[in-house]
DNA sequence: AGCGCGCATGGTAACGTCAACATGACGAGA
DNA sequence: TCTCGTCATGTTGACGTTACCATGCGCGCT
């Protein structure tokens, strides 16, 4: 590796001193056009790169923010991932990872990130609570990604209300008397928020509420939902996610359960995947791009010394596939 | 955010000049242990972090290390995304994502990830061409994943055709004349093994092969796929992942062809959905941690000014569930 | 003509760290 | 006793950048 082109280097070259340079780097307005124009020409030829650390140094901010995520091994976070990381990456900020692993404890997250001195972080956790509990490093700007709202940091999310709302009304519209929940775990805001609403929304149409069924989002903990759906002879559910709703299908199948004609089934997200399940999954659209880039947004506001914005909530969308269908009266 | 707290401080605070605090942090052996005590005690009370951008700036070395990844839509990308940020963390270094959206120009990552200041990266790209073709940057270290054997950077990778024989071998030793083959996309090293095996383990053992079926990884390229074998009568298809496997389970179950009755199906990665495809998929395990972890033990070596190894590669298990069977010759 | 002002540019120091060299104390061997 | 080596520790400067202040020039106004 030869020696790394600097300022220095680039004034020399251009005849100019080393502050005009940096002037031109930050597009200061305090600069002769042909000054500029000289300028940008010797970086070109010397191939300059400014450096990132020197100007963090100097500056104190590293253009840099973190994403704290418990684990990528649901669809949804990983999709999450893929958006925040496009919209960083368009603003000229980089980003850096750090996964929770085992341990629930986000201080250590934190710890983390703020030795690597980010400017700011996004956290996408399913534990609301440790989110909760957790002492927050002074000068660490936060975006949390679907928790209760919190006066030490910004938050974004998607409606799980209006989504889990939408899939029941969907349900008790075709005609069946009640609908099960097979609901996400306890302590996810985003679990607690579609339970709600699933309640909320049968009480209000006058339906009998079922007893709860609870996974930890993978597939495997939806086929054990699965199993206890076809034995309480339930006819329509929805599910927190598409994995577990992935695994009630399977679970309905092998206790011989049609779907729909005999089960309804209703998932959460609309991965990639939903529209190959068998059958292809009804389920509530989440706009992970959009919810990815406001995250991004309002972080790298606050960054800049915006004041914090309220909250914000992005609407989610119903897809009908085959996994659910209009009740047959005749044939029941 | 009050200010930061510097090596003078801890200095000033234990009695000893910045040079010795730095020794202590640095794990030098020049240190009293008593003085060392004194220092550690004094950082302890103060709060003292080492800041990354100063020593970056003093050193060259960032202790970070990028990601390249293609996309993020495939669960495999995922996986390997979190070993590698479990396995990078471990060992004191920040993982930084770098995504190449559409452009499929990673002579843009680099320059992007060389700008961050990396010590290294690790490349986990489908496009094989695209790298080939690319400019690396002097002086990036290179670590990349599931890649054609080139001298100007290590390379890791999952023994696609051991794993991709064993599944044909299956097939075969079940009864199955010979075996169809769903591929992933053109130019993917990793595709290319998988269908290279699958042709020579049919030829070696005397059987036909039949026309290649070609999908881009997803389920929907997959269901395509699916409608092609049901077509033409296949009685056995190895998938070049599960999610393309699911998508023909589907498209297989809507052309009324019972799985694995009438025909069997093998996919490849064992993602955790694949025990609950309907029927629960047989598969060809990748451990994507094994993997993660080599890529970050290899990448760092080379960091610390170690040799290049010689490339490594990664074995796979074959995972039988119900989606294969003994061929039952009566029935047929 | 003299004065002040706006504007382009330059000089200097400092951000926190670490490598290189310098210093001083102490003990062993001649 | 003198010298030399070893070890713990201190001093200095530099990495590349930018904030702050200084400089000098030209122009318009009194």
């Amino acid at each position: 590796m030869q020696k790394r082109v600097s300022m220095a280097d680039v004034a020399q070259h251009a005849g100019v001193s080393g502050q005009t340079v940096s002037r031109v780097v930050n597009n200061s307005p305090r600069v002769d056009p042909a000054t500029r124009a000289r300028v940008e020409q010797a970086m070109a030829t010397l191939g300059y790169r400014p450096h990132r650390a020197a100007r963090a140094l100097r500056t104190g901010r590293t253009h840099t923010i973190g994403l704290v995520v418990s684990t990528l091994a649901t669809v949804g976070n990983s999709r999450m991932l893929q958006a925040v990381a496009d919209a960083a990456a368009s603003r000229g900020f980089a980003l850096t990872v750090v996964t929770l692993g085992y341990s629930d404890d986000i201080s250590l997250a934190f710890e983390r990130l703020v030795e690597q001195g980010v400017d700011g972080a996004i956290v996408l956790n399913e534990a609301t609570a440790a989110a909760r509990g957790a002492r927050i490093p002074l000068g660490l700007r936060l975006v949390v990604v679907d928790s209760l709202p919190d006066d030490r940091f910004v938050s974004v999310q998607t409606d799980h209300a209006g989504g889990a709302r939408s899939a029941v009304e969907h349900l008790l519209q075709l005609g069946y008397e009640t609908v099960w929940h097979v609901a996400g775990p306890r302590g996810s805001f985003a679990a607690e928020q579609r339970e709600n609403a699933w309640r909320e929304t049968l009480a209000s149409a006058g339906a009998r509420v079922p007893q709860v069924l609870r996974g930890d989002w993978s597939a495997a903990s939806g086929a054990a939902a699965g199993v206890q759906l076809a034995e309480s002879g339930a006819t329509a559910a929805f599910c927190a996610n598409d994995q577990m709703a992935l695994g009630v299908l399977r679970a309905l199948a092998e206790a011989g359960r049609r779907v729909p004609d005999e089960v309804a089934v209703v998932g959460f997200d609309d991965v990639d995947d939903a529209a190959q399940y068998r059958p292809p999954l009804t389920t509530v659209r989440q706009d992970f791009d959009v919810l990815g880039e406001r995250a991004v947004a309002m972080l790298v506001h606050a960054i800049d010394g915006g004041e914090s914005d309220h909250d914000e909530r992005v609407a989610t969308t119903l897809v009908v596939r085959q996994s659910t269908r209009v009740v047959d009266y005749d044939a029941r």
